[in-house]
DNA sequence: TTGAAAGCGTTACCAC
DNA sequence: GTGGTAACGCTTTCAA
């Protein structure tokens, strides 16, 4: 292993020399400079990552904490985080957290600092202890789809989306909505679903519409155990006439559901999803889209910025836009099924 | 910040004591290691990993190789890389590959060491010169979905995946089959979708089927372009009676365009799928299944056995077998059709 | 069983 | 401009 003094003394000049030709520092003559790359070509001389790290204590790293990294909404964060990352020089490790304890193993780890520069954090509140020392270390932090107290975050108003999908559906008539979502009393403390649920509650609180609570689901995001909780809906004595899944992925288990209940889709009753993943257009399902491609890209981008500037960086919010993507799966209500 | 020596101080030892405390030395009376315990715990004392890595000249990372990592194919296939370091010491760092340039970037960077201590290598060839000066450093590789020789491998036999696709087809009395896949000379040297069809083609002559070159198309691995594929063939004067597409994507996308064009799938055109990713069961594809996230895990547990073990791994190759899933896009050929 | 000290390979400060 | 030389914080060898 040819080291960075095998290389000064090659080129018969000090091993700071040769430290301030591999970080471009003008300070050094061009003769000079020219003799230090000879040597570094003429002996295949690859500087020592590890000891670069130590020696300026960064580890060129960003560190990303995401819930359940292969749900489709999550990937889709992923591919902005690594688009934004391109090019950078900086690695990408990847904390996936599927419980509670893995979210404080992560957190716990993390804290003891050197394994990341930065850290981005998912949908996931982190354990305000370790929130706190890694603050007071100075490590930048950015949110993506979570908001806490005196911490930068990229967001977006769920609720809106909620009222964008329940007014949608009420706008073609339907009464009977039911909603498919997340128990807000979920063990991560996720809330996008729940404030979701809220926009659904209060427009059809403001549209006059009761809410009839027997029209709410709770359950996983799997598709399979939205498609259970779809088919009890379905076999209701008055079963919905739309349902609005405050994911996409549980959106298709309630067209599934449907499907085996024999019911057509828009025809008998409408579904409204939440995320526009790239599964909802194959899906012909009409869904709320949030940026969430931007939302990776745009945090990690906040967090360069931060790294560079050296600085800690300013706290803000940036939310992101949602829109009402229209498709197939919704239609006016059939008013002689009611 | 505080460091070893400050604990060995307030211990009342020296640093190597404290150190061997840290890494579980045997070699160290109980009581002193209370002592020290007792001292890491009064100080808040956290190593620091940057100085550990460069000490012991490992990084306690494993680099991961990837193509479109979103692909659905390439996410389970890190769920299982995942679930295989869950727990372990090591982190994951990410190289996503999404050219040839980019490719060539990442082995290049990963050749100066010192950034993984281990290599695991999705789907691509790594470069050759870059490959041999991996090995000749001694960085244990493990590939997975590619096989190259003298490097450990976790394959599955494609060609055979290719037979049994064509096979339930040739049983079902279909004899216009299209294949839809990649180019064989694709820049990335991508072969499985080639041996797939390797295996189509076998099949066909032997069981005196011609083959008509005409129903062969080739794309990327998008939906919407393998869309427009299967909408030239179903618009073909003889148009195909099935479809096996080399990847469920794709599949899916010959599922659409078979929507678009009237055709009932299966009734007037069967469709079989590769690799049975989760939106598979959801479109009630037939599918050739590859254990995909058995595939990540493995390669992942043979490359930390080698790292653990400190040796050189033995080169070998595992092979993963592959099944042909039934679900309802396949059925007996609709002879008054043809 | 333990302490002292020599690495690990850089960077960065301080003279010259 | 450049060389010499402390750091950086840990692991590990060598004595004792």
């Amino acid at each position: 292993m040819v080291t960075i003094s095998d290389v000064a003394a090659f080129a018969g000049v000090g091993a700071g020399t040769v430290s301030r030709v591999l970080n471009e520092s003008p300070r050094v003559r061009p003769e000079t400079r020219a003799r230090v790359l000879a040597a570094m070509a003429a002996l295949d001389y690859r500087p020592n990552p590890l000891a670069q790290r130590l020696s300026r204590g960064r580890c060129q790293t960003l560190g990303i904490v995401v819930p359940f990294f292969t749900h489709a909404s999550a990937v889709e964060r992923l591919r902005g985080v690594v688009a934004a990352l391109d090019g950078s020089r900086y690695d990408l490790v990847l904390f996936n957290v599927e419980t509670p304890l893995h979210r404080d193993e992560h957190f716990a780890t993390l804290t003891r600092s050197g394994r990341a520069d930065g850290l981005l954090v998912m949908s996931l509140r982190p354990p305000p202890g370790d929130l706190d020392r890694l603050i007071a270390a100075g490590m930048p932090i950015v949110l993506v789809d979570v908001r806490v107290e005196g911490v930068s975050a990229v967001v977006t108003d769920d609720v809106e989306g909620g009222r964008l999908a329940t007014r949608h559906l009420l706008d073609l008539g339907h009464e009977r909505i039911a909603f498919l979502g997340q128990d807000p009393a979920n063990p991560f403390g996720f809330t996008a679903s729940g404030d979701r649920e809220r926009g659904y509650v209060e427009v059809l609180g403001s549209s006059g519409v009761d809410r009839d609570e027997s029209l709410t689901r709770y359950g996983s995001h799997d598709r399979s155990v939205a498609q259970a909780l779809a088919e009890e809906l379905f076999s209701l004595d008055e079963p919905p006439t739309a349902v609005f899944a405050s994911s996409d992925v549980q959106a298709t288990g309630v067209l599934a559901a449907a499907r085996s209940a024999g019911l057509r889709v828009p025809e008998d009753v409408s579904v409204v999803g939440y995320d526009d993943v790239e599964i909802s257009a194959y899906a012909g399902l009409t869904t709320v889209r949030q940026p969430l491609f931007e939302s990776g890209l745009l945090g990690t981008q906040i967090l360069l910025e931060a790294l560079e500037g050296g600085a800690v960086p300013a706290v803000g919010e940036r939310v992101l836009p949602v829109e009402l993507v229209q498709r197939t799966s919704t239609a006016a209500v059939h008013r002689s099924a009611a």
